[in-house]
DNA sequence: AGTGAAACTCGCCGTCC
DNA sequence: GGACGGCGAGTTTCACT
């Protein structure tokens, strides 16, 4: 893996606010022409720097307005199970999120939902059905107050 | 707002996972032609339903490998500290996502960084020198099993 | 709401420095 | 590593239905 340079780190800093922007544009700011920009870009996309595109929706007018964080402990942590659970995660299209944890949570999921009997359903048919899950604890989120899906470029 | 059709729905779902594709190619798979296609991520756009186009990166080639949550609970709830508390999260790059949650935990953070010792002097130099911040608690993803950006359109 | 085509711009590639 | 130029492809708009 080779070293980004500045240049790279512009275009990568305003990608990931907007991906629309024209090469052209783009070679505009950092005072270049479009072919090395061009050229940056499709090696960032190729070193995996850049995973994908992807258009950030509205969730609420989706009827979705509801995002729970739920805590989840296993009840034993053999192998088996827990690459069981993460199998079956993937298929819950109401979990945005899940991550393995330190400490005494084993998994943290964030769900986007409709609605409370929405939840209390996903909760009682889908997520509990999953084997081996010990306890659950959801807490709601009461206001979105930062969400971006960039990350700092030192 | 008005209702979104099946065609819409199925535009919104393509778009969240590759904002790249051409209007060509998501008209070949509606069966309609550009024109219409066209038209309507325009009435999207305008309608607020998509709210950006980003390109996702990846945290662990920009070395930001570390990811945790971070749990903080205020002393006092008074409108002006909880107020000032928003405002400065939106100010530190390294957190990603907060949210005010229900419970007995204020705020979620989300937060990416480089190392522990970067942590540790965030949450030193930065995180505890907002004013009124009661308790601090930390928890560090091991592993990320499932991120996506998209939401579950019904 | 959708079709089809025209006009315009941009992305992409080769060649040269 | 960057500049220049040309062709193909995509975007945008419009007249018609």
């Amino acid at each position: 893996m080779e070293h980004l340079d500045e240049t790279d780190k512009t275009i990568l800093r305003i990608l990931q606010q907007d991906a629309k922007v024209t090469t052209k544009e783009l070679a505009g700011r950092l005072g270049l022409t479009i072919s090395p920009v061009y050229e940056r870009i499709k090696r960032l996309e190729s070193l995996g720097y850049i995973r994908q595109y992807v258009a950030v929706l509205n969730k609420d007018l989706l009827s979705q307005p509801i995002t729970t964080f739920c805590q989840v402990s296993m009840r034993y942590h053999d192998k088996a199970f827990i690459e069981k659970f993460e199998e079956e995660i993937q298929k819950l299209e109401e979990v945005q999120e899940c991550y393995h944890m330190a400490g005494e949570v084993d998994f943290l999921l964030k769900i986007n939902i409709g609605s409370l009997p929405e939840y209390h359903d996903f909760v009682r048919n889908k997520l509990s059905k999953i084997e081996n899950i010990g306890t659950l604890n959801s807490t709601f989120v009461l206001k979105e107050i930062k969400h971006t899906t960039g990350y700092h470029i030192a």
